[in-house]
Parts: structure tokens; C-alpha cells; sequence
RNA sequence: GCGGGUGUGGCGGAAUUGGCAGACGCGCUAGAUUUAGGAUCUAGUGUCUUCGGACGUGGGGGUUCAAGUCCCUCCACCCGCACCA
């Protein structure tokens, strides 16, 4: 009788459903692990062969922790809000809500098909009222603290569509859809100060166990920068102007600056005959996106206002240009260009013939930039100084000029946090005729998003929301005063910041979750999912949830203890997937065919977690091939038990069955499925050659095999005459004696070259163990007419002869 | 350009503190079994070889009794950021 995985799984899989085997219990007094999926966008596609990557590894990890005594919450749910619901809606005139349900459902059918032990009564859905009530809860307590904001910033406007677009909508400067022209416009806009936090998402990197790499991402992204701020004059006018620097120390050396051409001062500092030529510089850049403007980045554009700024230093006179390497968007908007030690500055000074005055020696300023260490010169007080001291030297005496300060900068930007999108969670702000904005008052919470048949843009580039005036338009009933609900709607990355906190406690309707429970099960103990959300969504669920613990709503100041980044399974042609190379493996293709062990084995075994690995049939094959050989060892052809199952103890798999339990333990808790599998294998290899099986060594090889492959595992220990789940039986224990063995093998080295191997008792001293290699005949004959110079030994392993 | 990473058989990949390179799987070869098999079991499988051995972890150099592992240098590829003052 061979493993039929298609009634196996099915019945297992209704088994756990009934007994909801893989309920958590919250009032357990076990040690707590909290394993966490990135939950999915349910997307019409259904599940790829990427998503169970990740799902297997927490699943297996989940499974053997439970098997260790733990209390183990292991949950799933739906990133729901998204823009491909909200296209198709527009596209076929069909409820976002209605296709999204339907895309979840395929989602959840595929999910427990493939066996994955989550707890599903903690189910959530970020589009269900319930839940986004408290999303929602979250923003007006962000607006209560000043966090939240209106702001006019530059959004990717699309006047062919009438609407605006988020950045993952625009390609090359275009819209993803119909191919048009897209625009920045400035626009006003909710904006999160996740800029309040730089330093704490910094500095609490530190005590992560995340991946170096993404952790230095989140690093780069934050950008922090020390220098200082400094404050120029300008020749007749009253207006100062502030730059930031990171070397005040080249202050001397600046010979002009730059203003942005977006910065307010432009317009009152330009002179009547330089007008003209800034106003046209300005619609010019206005009018470029983003890819053109980085796309000009080799040649420097730029005008010249006509006014004047005062060095603060030495009351030099020097000329105000503006020009779009300086961004907005960055310390002040305005720099002083120091073109002798900066490279832009530089080229920008070839290119309009500016001045250019060395202040740093040490290099060759008639060729380039120089940006390195060295002794400063035509610097007054600074001369003779080097880098460091120069820099604090000017800091100081700034600050005792009231000049300037020492000062820090980020990269890292506020969040624009508003979508003129229908189908998100809608920002609960109502604005109201006198010009007040006021939050929607917690006890009508959530505020739903109306039903709506039409989607479509409104043109105005406000959301499709204001398109339903009866939803838009409020009167207070107690004033009468009229008021009109903001129309944006949140990103998507909302619902995700703090999915992990409803998971502890989904259904309360009284708080986000309940504070006791929190404490539970905080923090996520290993967090698992792709790369491409390692800084968007981890920096701002990093922010959101660093709020929530300094207004007491979560106990820890980071949600997420350990992180893991699974690779991405790529097409048979070592490419990506994709519909149009029509290399997409579907998942209920492989569940029927193989099986979801199968596929569950396999995927963990085609590489390290993290590596981006080619899918094989053929190794898919191989998967199988070793579930059928660990099921024809136990079982026979008949459905009984192998006869080679003794109850009887017996030494000859001793080694290798306390190795394996070593090895997988070890590798399952540091995510090297790989390796783990790998020794598996072997045992079962071991087990075809053994005469007899002991019955305690196969149950506890079951037991291993069970996180990877469930459902395989169930079955075998009901046949091995247990009732009931193996979920819970206890994980095996190894005995490390058992490992060494009485006799080891030494290899002989001469001149670092294996020449001979030698049995030896475990214990053998140093010199017996020289001895007898030097004596063994191999040994001589290669010895012979050499002076042996030195024997290096190291006990169990080697003797390595140095002769020559 | 900056930051991070990777490079090992025909292929995916293993290799504590430097200590037998190539575990395990795929593929391939042979044998057994079978009416037959692209099934199963067993064995073999880095390259070259005069069968002694020699060579071999992207290239070159170094440290060491000993290097995939440490150091220097060069190359290739991947990921992220990209005028960040």
C-alpha cells in the first residue's frame, strides 16, 4: 500500500479543522512563542509557490515548538486594502469589497490545503470594520499628539486619468496604466512626522536580531547626518537663509549658494532682470518627474537669481543661484557650495564658472573635488587644523557668533499618508466650515467606507469618496454647522502596521486588544517574509508600534524580535515567475500532483531560507521519492507495520538516530531546513540497510519529520498505534554519550596531504597517537630518506608530519 | 558612485574555533528485480592519470604544519539607495 496524499492530507486536514488542534490558549501557564507570517494581499493570481516559503519555515518552526512545551500563537489574516481591487473596480464596475472577499477565499482554501497549523479563530481582515475601527483609533490618536498633519507636498499627479498615483503606479515616468504622462504637483496632503522617531528607529536597531543587511537598508534609509546649520545674510535685503553642512570646516571655501528652486525666498530675492530666466528654470523643473530630473543627473542645470547672500565668516559677497541638485525635501532647502571639496558644487562651478577656492590641501582642485583629510588652508583660524578639530572649531565659534549650531539631519522623510483612493481605510477628519478639523469622536468609530456602485475618479484628484455627498457632507447636530469629511483614504502599509497586535486579541470591541494579553504574547518571536518589505512596511509597523508604547498602549518598545527574509523562488530558467514567460508554478497544480508535504519538503529543501533558488521538477520528484521511502520503511505494501520494527533496543542505528535528533533540533530553531532535511535523509538511508528498526527510534524519527511533513506524520504515528495529533507529543531528546564513539579515525597528514588513515581508540593520548602514525607502514615508505621536522597533533581528528 | 551580499562538481547545495572539500538531493552509470517501466533496491559518480599519484572551492598574491574558511589585490554577478549637502 503506497502513501495516497490526497486522502492522507484530506483527512488530517479536517481533523485538525475539527478539534481546532492549533488553538492557542491564552490562559496557558507554558512559555509563550509568537510566529508571524507577512500576511498576504489576497490578489486575484491565488497563491504563488513564494507565499508557502516563508508559511512553511514559520509553520515548521511553530510545530516543533509546540512539540517543546510552548505555547505557540501562530496566526494568518489579510492585508485586504489594495490598488488592484480598486482598478478592477473601476475597470468592470464590480464592489472592490465582493472581489476581494471572493480572492480571500481562494487564499484560505489554498492555505489549509497545505497543512499550515495556524490558529484560524484569530482570522482578521484589515477591510472589516472591526478591524479598521481601530486602525482608525490609531490615526486620531497620532492627530491628538501632532503627528499627524496636513501638508502641501509634490504628488504624482496623472492629468490623463484625473487622478493622483502612488510610486509603485508610475513606470518610467508614466502610469502603469494607459502609459501617460505623470507630473508632480504640489498638493495639500495628511502627512505622519515618522521624522519625530529617526533617532529612536535608529538606535533601536541595535538590539534586534534582524539581518545585518536590513538592518543597514533601514540605516541608509533614515540617512542620519552630522554637521551643522548655518545662517547667511543677504546683501539688501533683511531676509537670513540657513544652510546645512557637514563641513562647516569649508565654510571659507564657499563661493556661492544654492537654493532650491522650490525654496520661498526665491521669488522675493530675485532681481527684475534675472526674473524671466528663474521663472522659466522653475516651471521647467516643476514639470519634470522624478525619472527626468534623476535622469539629467550627469549634467548640471541651474539660473542665477541676481541676489546676493554674506558669508558669515568673513563678510564675503557671494552669488545666490538656484538649481534642482538641491532638493526641497532635505535639510533646508538651501546649501553654501563649497566646489573646491564637493563634488557636485564642483562640477556645477566648471560648468557656470564660479570660483572655486581650496580650503583643504591634499589634493589637486584644478582637476577635482578633493573630499578627503587634510590640513586646512586659507581658512584664518582654521588654518593648520585638520578635519575633526577644524569642524568643532567653526561649530564653536558660530554658536558663539549665534552664526549657526551644531545640528543632525535626516533622509528619512515624513510619510505621506493619504490616498485619493476609495478602496482604503477612510481618515476619519472632518473638515468644517470655519476652517476648523476636528476627528471623528471615538464612539462612532469605525467610520465606513460607504457602498458605492460607481468607482471612479472624481477629476478633481480627490478621491472617488467625493463623488457620494452624502457621506462627504456632515452637519453637527448640535450646532449646525457643516462640514465635509475628508475624502483620502490611508495607504496600504496602514492596516499592516499593527496587524500583529489584533492577532493576541481579535475580537475585542472595547480596546485595540487587551493590554494583559499583550503582554502575553509581546514581542513576535520570529517574523518571517519577503525582502521587499524590508524598510517601507517594517519602518512604519517600527513607528506606529514605538508610538503605541509611549502613549501605554503596547508593552515593548519594538514589535518584532527576529527577523528572517526568505529568498525568492524563481522560474525553471533560473527567472523570475511571471505570466508572460508562462514559468508560474501554481500550487494546487503540485498539492494534487504531489502533494502539500511534498511541496512543503521540497521548498525547504531546494536551498538556505534566504537564497533565491531555481524551482526543479526534478527535485520536486525527489521530495516525493523520500516521503514514499520513509512511508515504505514503516508500512508495508499490505497497510501493516514493517516487520522490521522491533520493539526491542538494539545499537546499530544508535549513533546515527541521536546525531539526527542533534542535528535537525539545532538546525529547525536556527531556520536551516535545509541541512535538517538533509539528515533525515540520511537516517532513513541508514534505516534501509539496518535489519531492525527499534520502534522508539522510528517514532522519534516521525516525530522530527512531522513539522515539515504533517500530514505524512500523523498518519504514520496512528499506525504506529497512537491516538490522536502528534502535535503535542514531546519532541525527541538526544544523548549526547551516545554520540562519541569508542573508536574514532585519525587522518595522517605528511606535509598537510592525506597519506593514511588510522583506527584508534577514542581516548588515546597525544604521544601514542604520534607514535603509532609515525609507525604505520603507509607512513614510512612515504617517509623514507626525509628528517621528520615536526609532528603537529591534534586528539580525534589529525597528525600532520612535517618532513622534509 | 555609495552601502550590503554572493562566487564550491553536469545542477541545487553541505562543510563548529582554520583540521579528510563536495554531506544530502537532482542528474548520470552499472547490477539486481520485474512481462515491462521514466517504479523499486544496491553500488558507483570532482577533474586528469603513466594507476604511483597530480590537480581542484571566481583570478592572482600572502600568512600557516594545515586555508573554501584569515589577510591583500583584481574580476564577475545579485540586492538596496541614488545629486541627501
Amino acid at each position: 500500500m503506497s502513501f495516497d496524499h490526497q486522502q492522507v492530507e484530506k483527512k488530517w486536514q479536517t481533523y485538525w479543522h475539527k478539534e481546532k488542534t492549533f488553538k492557542a490558549n491564552t490562559d496557558s501557564e507554558k512559555e509563550k512563542v509568537y510566529a508571524l507570517d507577512m500576511f498576504p494581499y489576497p490578489s486575484g493570481a491565488g497563491l504563488h509557490v513564494g507565499h508557502p516559503e516563508g508559511y512553511t519555515a514559520t509553520d515548521i518552526f511553530s510545530r516543533m515548538k509546540r512539540m517543546q512545551g510552548y505555547e505557540v500563537l501562530h496566526p494568518m489574516g489579510w492585508d485586504a486594502f489594495g490598488l488592484p481591487a480598486e482598478q478592477y473596480a473601476i475597470d468592470t464596475g464590480n464592489s472592490p469589497e465582493a472581489f476581494t472577499e471572493t480572492n480571500i477565499a481562494t487564499f484560505k482554501r489554498q492555505i489549509q490545503e497545505l497543512g499550515f497549523s495556524y490558529d484560524w479563530d484569530r482570522e482578521i481582515s484589515t477591510m472589516d470594520p472591526n478591524y479598521y475601527k481601530w486602525t482608525q483609533w490609531i490615526f486620531t490618536k497620532l492627530y491628538e499628539h501632532g503627528l499627524a498633519y496636513m501638508d502641501e507636498v509634490a504628488v504624482n499627479w496623472c492629468p490623463a486619468l484625473g487622478t493622483v498615483l502612488a510610486n509603485e503606479e508610475v513606470i518610467d515616468g508614466k502610469s502603469e496604466r494607459g502609459g501617460h504622462p505623470v507630473v508632480r504637483k504640489p498638493m495639500k496632503q495628511w502627512m505622519l512626522k515618522i521624522t519625530a522617531y529617526a533617532d529612536r528607529l535608529l538606535k533601536d536597531l541595535e538590539e534586534l536580531d534582524w539581518p545585518e543587511s536590513i538592518k543597514d537598508m533601514q540605516r541608509n534609509w533614515i540617512g542620519r547626518s552630522e554637521g551643522a546649520e548655518v545662517t547667511f545674510g543677504m546683501d539688501g535685503h533683511d531676509e537670513e537663509f540657513t544652510v546645512f553642512t557637514t563641513r562647516p570646516d569649508t565654510l571659507f571655501g564657499a563661493t556661492y549658494a544654492v537654493f532650491s528652486p522650490e525654496h520661498p525666498l526665491v521669488e522675493q530675492i530675485t532681481t527684475e532682470a534675472q526674473k524671466r530666466a528663474v521663472e522659466a528654470y522653475q516651471h521647467e523643473v516643476a514639470t519634470k518627474s522624478e525619472l527626468e530630473r534623476t535622469d539629467l543627473a550627469k549634467n548640471k542645470t541651474g539660473v542665477f537669481t541676481g541676489a546676493y547672500a554674506i558669508n558669515p565668516v568673513n563678510q564675503q559677497k557671494i552669488p545666490i543661484w538656484i538649481a534642482d541638485y538641491v532638493l526641497m525635501s532635505y535639510g533646508s532647502g538651501a546649501i553654501m557650495a563649497v566646489p573646491a571639496h564637493d563634488e557636485r558644487d564642483y562640477e556645477f562651478a566648471v560648468k557656470f564658472d564660479l570660483p572655486i577656492v581650496e580650503v583643504v590641501a591634499g589634493g589637486d582642485i584644478s582637476k577635482e573635488a578633493y573630499t578627503g583629510e587634510g590640513e586646512h588652508v586659507n581658512s584664518e583660524f582654521l588654518n593648520g587644523l585638520g578635519t575633526a578639530e577644524a569642524i568643532s572649531g567653526m561649530i564653536d565659534r558660530l554658536e558663539r557668533e549665534s552664526k549657526g549650531e551644531k545640528k543632525v539631519t535626516y533622509r528619512l522623510r515624513d510619510w505621506l499618508f493619504a490616498r485619493q483612493r476609495y478602496w482604503g481605510e477612510p481618515i476619519p477628519i472632518i473638515h468644517w466650515e470655519d476652517g476648523n478639523t476636528t476627528t471623528v469622536p471615538e464612539e462612532e468609530l469605525p467610520l465606513e467606507l460607504p457602498e458605492m456602485t460607481e468607482i471612479k475618479p472624481s477629476g478633481t484628484g480627490e478621491s472617488p469618496l467625493a463623488n457620494n455627498p452624502d457621506w462627504v457632507n456632515v452637519t453637527d447636530p448640535e450646532t449646525g454647522m457643516k462640514g465635509r469629511r475628508e475624502t483620502s483614504t490611508m495607504p496600504q502599509w496602514a492596516g499592516s502596521c499593527w496587524y500583529f497586535l489584533r492577532f493576541v486579541d481579535p475580537d475585542n470591541t472595547e480596546q485595540l486588544a487587551d493590554p494583559e494579553l499583550l503582554k502575553k504574547w509581546l514581542p513576535v518571536d520570529i517574523y518571517i517574509g519577503g525582502a521587499e518589505h524590508a524598510v517601507l512596511h517594517l519602518l512604519y509597523a517600527r513607528f506606529w508600534h514605538k508610538f503605541l508604547y509611549d502613549i501605554g498602549v503596547v508593552p515593548t518598545k519594538e514589535p518584532f524580535m527576529k527577523l528572517f527574509n526568505q529568498g525568492m523562488i524563481l522560474g525553471e530558467g533560473n527567472e523570475k515567475m511571471s505570466k508572460s514567460k508562462g514559468n508560474v508554478v501554481n500550487p494546487d497544480d503540485i498539492i494534487a500532483s504531489h502533494g502539500a508535504d511534498t511541496l512543503r519538503l521540497y521548498e525547504m529543501f531546494m536551498g538556505p531560507l534566504d537564497a533565491a533558488v531555481a524551482w526543479s521538477t526534478n527535485g520536486l520528484d525527489g521530495a516525493r521519492r523520500f516521503l514514499d521511502r520513509v512511508w515504505r520503511l514503516i508500512v508495508t505494501e499490505d497497510g501493516e507495520l514493517s516487520g522490521k520494527i522491533t520493539e526491542v533496543e538494539n545499537a546499530s542505528l544508535e549513533k546515527v538516530y541521536h546525531e539526527t535528533v542533534k542535528k535537525v533540533t539545532e538546525d529547525f530553531e536556527n531556520l536551516h531546513f535545509n541541512t535538517g532535511i538533509s539528515q533525515l535523509m540520511v537516517f532513513i538511508n541508514e534505516g534501509y540497510k539496518a535489519e531492525q528498526l527499534p520502534k522508539s527510534y522510528v517514532e522519534g524519527f516521525v516525530k522530527l519529520l512531522s513539522p515539515v511533513a504533517p500530514h505524512l506524520a500523523e498518519e504514520l504515528w496512528e499506525r504506529l498505534g497512537h491516538q490522536g495529533t502528534i502535535s503535542y507529543e514531546p519532541w525527541p531528546g538526544y544523548d549526547e554519550t551516545k554520540l562519541v564513539e569508542d573508536e574514532v579515525e585519525i587522518v595522517v597528514q605528511i606535509m598537510g596531504k592525506v597519506r593514511a588513515k588510522l583506527q584508534v581508540p577514542a581516548d588515546i593520548t597525544k604521544d601514542e597517537l604520534e607514535k603509532e602514525a609515525l609507525e604505520h607502514e603507509k607512513v614510512q615508505s612515504q617517509l623514507e630518506g626525509k628528517t621528520v621536522r615536526k609532528v603537529i597533533v591534534v586528539p580525534g581528528k589529525l597528525v600532520n608530519i612535517v618532513a622534509n
